[in-house]
DNA sequence: CGATAGACTTACTGGCGAGTAAGATTACTG
DNA sequence: CAGTAATCTTACTCGCCAGTAAGTCTATCG
């Protein structure tokens, strides 16, 4: 159910993809949907409050507290992409709704970036003391795990260690 | 009249944007909009049309040849910070679509990303051989220039030249 | 000073889709 | 096997908004 919703909002975007559409991919009819849900935006918010607590479940358990800050990215570059590989359609909607405008779930997208940027904060703070440069470099680092996840998805030649290898290479010494 | 358009879109949004909004807001009436664009998509279009050539085209001001990667860099994110600081509304509008759903305009906006790829790779051409690897490392610093801008548009304490140096010293040596 | 062309407006239509009322179907109890 | 509660569906309403038809105003020309 959640499933089925999930691929539409990803191949249609928030507002053109209809509750008819989802319903019927489902296999159900609309107004389950409501009984479920009680409307558009709490059926929305639903999947990306499931895509993201997956997301940072994922890399909440591939965090290695004693690693270095390279090995640590290392590890969670490649659970990032094992992720984004096998929930395509929840990274799509997580990653569309992450930019700035007003979308009904921005709260919680934004949320689980600055969370994103939380946890990379923590690994460069063991190459970088200044926490305001911490915190930009993570967001850049979050910004440019997740354009990287969108080339990567279209280079299927290349594996998940070169790429995730390729990012590594960037923390500052 | 297409920057009354550009603030509604990067206020709401494409779709909730309504054309009489756009239209009240640049004085005039929604019908002229449709004489002189055709269609709420052809406004669309016609927007991130200026906008992707705008910034593309501070970029290209802000190349010289002859420097480092690292001068480049350094002067083409200078550029494009400056470019989103004076064009709040076209870098929001050009962010927002950037992402991989369907929009109308997608392939104006994946034209203009993959050439800011091209132009980083040509700057990292200067430190890595590999064209993939480059290729790949280009798509991440857009994405982390990208990341970085919203960043700083919430920190404005920090200057220009820190943030972008902030990112300069990630290239690769 | 009519007439005619261009620029612009008001006031509509038509359809799409979120949300719902009321009924049908199934399962569960005494 | 009634009775009834839970689950699900069909078949609507209602508002919003892209797009348009028809008319109004202003200006330029013979």
């Amino acid at each position: 159910m959640l499933e089925a919703a999930g691929e539409v909002f990803a191949a249609q975007g928030f507002h053109e993809a209809s509750m008819d559409a989802i319903a019927s991919r489902a296999g159900i009819s609309k107004p389950m949907l409501y009984n479920y849900f009680g409307s558009k935006d709490g059926l929305y918010a639903a999947y990306i409050a499931r895509s993201g607590a997956a997301l940072l479940s994922v890399l909440r358990e591939a965090s290695s507290p004693g690693a270095t800050a390279q090995e640590r990215m290392y590890d969670g570059l490649v659970a990032f992409l094992t992720y984004v590989e096998g929930h395509r359609a929840g990274w799509s909607v997580l990653y569309s709704e992450a930019v700035g405008r007003a979308g009904p779930a921005v709260g919680s997208v934004v949320e689980i970036r600055s969370r994103l940027a939380a946890i990379v904060s923590r690994v460069l703070a063991l190459e970088l003391e200044d926490p305001v440069a911490r915190d930009a470099l993570a967001h850049a680092f979050v910004g440019a795990g997740e354009s990287l996840a969108n080339w990567w998805l279209d280079h299927p030649a290349q594996s998940k260690q070169e790429t995730a290898a390729l990012l590594t290479r960037l923390i500052p010494r």
